[in-house]
DNA sequence: CGAGCTTTTGAACGCAGTCAACAATTGTGG
DNA sequence: CCACAATTGTTGACTGCGTTCAAAAGCTCG
């Protein structure tokens, strides 16, 4: 069973340190989103005036800062604008599951829209600008236009595929595989975002962190990163990823792209 | 790295062993399906019209009989109307994870609404009534009634939920506590729905597909299971499960139902 | 009654966790 | 700008939870 005794260290150890930083921003960019949502669904130019209508508030957070608690009710929804944020789950006795990641373009919260409190915290991984709407509004944009509705359904829809993937690559891959096949996932969407160019982009996270998204302890994950180098598969120094060779690196992490539903399936 | 060699066996011996029996019937039950809908959001007399005149056709499968298939567009979302059903992954080693499990009333397909093709297929865990509905005549029904829209996407949206708290107990708890967990979960899911009284339910499952539910062997569930049947926690036959110790299981398992929503948050 | 699953048990193995110490890096304040 | 603190990354040794392998016993159902 589980302990909830003492304290679990190393790869639990999900302490803030550092302050929430909010600062109101007039104008906001909402292309990446926007990209987004038309990238399967092409939207009116009246569908899109009605998104950049709705009142959306700026701010940033540090690295480590909280955008959403768990069982909280914030009334709003949040849009990554820049940075990684990541959903995160915790067991009685501390150990931290992060059950999704999120780019710039992806609203981490957007199940709040019709569950009201999150059941996952939310936590910015790298400093990051985000930008909240409330809910009201929200709501009534979704039930003004059935289309943009569907294309919000679809992006929690996508957030449930992608975790049904991490399931299978949480319970059945081995370490060094689980690894690969995340590091292949984010490169894709990264791609697909737009914000990176051919077969690297910028994952600046903590191996601790990716060993609580992986379910592995941070000093296994440490040892499976060393081998995923040494064999020539990737470069990365805890900041910028670069898969040197994408067919090698993701036939043996067992990578199908499929669940990501990317409009271009081509792989690199 | 996932070996992709020789078949894999024991709790990924996935095999469909019985044939699939569709028998058309006339009238179908919508009660459990209603009830969930309700469960939350309360529905006007108008819209439940409005389901009971979308076209279901039922049908019938099997125990272990396919109700779609991965990658597959089958063009409909399919209502289980008694029984229990369950999604699956498979990795490219043949290893099966199963990434839901589906009670009476509940629509395991119903992100391919959106999405198309399903990223996990979906098969009869016993015995099952189904009933489908296509696509086309569901959409239409979202688009004129917004507030049902709102209570079938919070439907993926729970099914999201429990996603996200599986993968927290399949990446972050041991075994023994893993069982536990989803025992606490099944019988709250299905007092929910109205299909258990008190402190059991049905749940024929074997130990096979248990231990693939929560990415262990199925011998080490063998284990697990007596262990919690030696603690009196818990009797199961393999069919009928009655939860002895609801206090110290679900504390043992660390189990909090708040991802479940229910409506009725008072446990047993 | 026998074939085919599923459950159960035992023994040995191995992947990944834990513990501990140190190195490297990053951040902070004087 | 440097010294100090804190966090993160790295390494080695040991441990243990859960897997694998194998065989037998129980069910279920044609």
């Amino acid at each position: 069973m589980v302990t909830a005794g003492p304290a679990v260290q190393c790869s639990s150890d999900h302490r803030k340190r550092r302050a929430r930083t909010l600062t109101s921003v007039s104008s906001i960019d909402l292309t990446s989103f926007l990209n987004r949502l038309t990238r399967l669904h092409a939207l009116s130019g009246d569908e899109k005036a009605a998104i950049g209508r709705l009142p959306f508030q700026g701010a940033r957070i540090a690295a480590g800062g909280q955008i959403a608690r768990e069982g909280h009710r914030t009334g709003h929804c949040t849009l990554i604008v820049e940075g990684y944020a990541y959903s995160y789950k915790l067991t009685g006795g501390g150990q931290r599951q992060i059950v999704g990641l999120f780019l710039a373009g992806e609203l981490p919260d957007l199940p709040t829209l019709h569950l009201g409190a999150s059941d996952a915290g939310i936590a910015a991984l790298t400093d990051c600008r985000i930008a909240t709407v409330a809910h009201e509004p929200l709501r009534r944009l979704c039930e003004a236009q059935p289309r943009l509705a569907s294309a919000l359904w679809r992006e929690t829809l996508l957030q449930a595929s992608i975790a049904r993937e991490w399931m299978l690559n949480i319970g059945q891959r081995d370490a060094l595989a689980r690894a690969g096949h995340l590091f292949c996932e984010i490169v894709l969407r990264q791609r697909e975002a737009g914000l990176s160019a051919g077969e690297g982009c910028d994952f600046p996270i903590t191996q601790i962190a990716l060993a609580d998204a992986l379910g592995l302890s941070s000093v296994h994950i440490n040892r499976m990163v060393q081998e995923l180098r040494n064999s020539g598969l990737i470069e990365w120094d805890g900041r910028r990823l670069t898969i040197l060779d994408w067919r090698r690196l993701s036939t043996g992490a067992d990578f199908d792209p499929a669940y990501l539903r990317l409009a271009d399936a081509a792989a690199l």
